[in-house]
DNA sequence: TAAAAGTCTTAAACTAGTTCATTTTTTTTC
DNA sequence: GAAAAAAAATGAACTAGTTTAAGACTTTTA
């Protein structure tokens, strides 16, 4: 059986927990939208609610809140083999706070609320991948909310650059910034110190 | 069919998410185990790997971590109808680098690691259960990690009491500052000034 | 390919939160 | 219920991180 590069990377990612059939591998493809997003382009923009949870295929994008300053709080950068979306207000169907926003021209599939919904009753055992999925995202954000709160914003660079360092060679040094939580002048200065060590 | 109170606790919890029969609650406590905290004495300490995850019928717990210096970070507050436990050391079997201390003298069940991949096999709505379990405690740990970068302590603070006022009630602000992420000094000036206003 | 826009650096003055030391108040323990 | 231990309050000196401003460098766009 064969499917489209893009179908067959996420049939990878979801093989991690789950072992499909062809048949439903072709039933769950169905269900996908693929959408392209440009650079600097927005796929959601807060207010709205939330009507896809995506997999990025290609590219790299910041999913980030505005606070009352209007200041940028970066909550993930998802790259190829990444989920993201907003969860609560794809679930809830309440306005998300959340802007998602293209660092490069991006391609992604979506899966739409409905289509969500018809995934378990269809092929049950995505409830088995997306328990497994969602246990592993657990823990990677209770480790990073203790780490907010426990770490100094030079020991959180270094521990973001050691674990992603794909990452930080693709997004801008004030887009950083915004992720460790700091001012991209105090950024700045972090990362002239810790070069010179 | 009749359960013991605790029991009840339990099944109503997971009656928010999956509906089983009487024959499957039956399967269903036969493989949790009744569990005793005393005040002030650990559930588990850092170094040692996690044998259950837990569900509190009663009482208050803290779980923390200590840092390198010797601080204390907690994570999380545990209080009846709670889950809590060290996912991660849970599912890799890795040592935890968590501490979980009973507040209150407290009562739990606990789910073995060997149980609870038998209770997918016994009764696969389970898988359901625990993919909305993650679900949400996944939306909160989100929104938690953003408001540590996002906030200011106070502002942490007056949320923490709007949120969890029957949890303020309980600890002391000594735990409470160790959950904000400030010392005790500055919990007790935000709180006397917050009082002020 | 020039101009415009955005990013990065540096520095000085500032503020949120820490540290350390002491006293008062509350809770625990025998 | 007295003594001991822990928690809370207060204040002064300190430090991590912010703000504002200006100039240099890099990327984007017409």
């Amino acid at each position: 059986m064969n499917f489209k590069e893009t179908h067959n990377l996420i049939l990878n990612n979801v093989s991690r927990f789950i072992h499909l059939t062809d048949l439903e591998k072709q039933k769950y493809i169905s269900l996908l939208t693929e959408i392209e997003v440009e650079k600097k382009t927005f796929l959601m923009q807060a207010g709205e609610v939330t009507k896809y949870e995506y997999f990025i295929t290609k590219g790299c994008l910041k999913v980030y809140t505005l606070d009352k300053e209007g200041s940028p709080h970066i909550s993930m950068f998802a790259v190829e083999d990444y989920w993201t979306g907003d969860l609560s207000s794809f679930m809830t169907k309440e306005p998300s706070m959340y802007f998602i926003k293209a660092i490069e021209t991006s391609e992604l599939l979506g899966i739409s609320r409905a289509n969500y919904d018809l995934l378990f009753q269809e092929i049950p055992k995505f409830e088995r991948f997306y328990r497994n999925l969602y246990q592993k995202s657990l823990i990677s954000y209770i480790r990073r909310s203790n780490y907010g709160i426990s770490l100094t914003a030079e020991e959180r660079y270094v521990e973001f650059k050691k674990k992603y360092p794909q990452i930080v060679s693709r997004i801008t040094q004030k887009d950083l910034a915004a992720y460790i939580g700091i001012t991209p002048e105090f950024m700045s200065k972090i990362i002239s110190k810790v070069n010179r060590m």
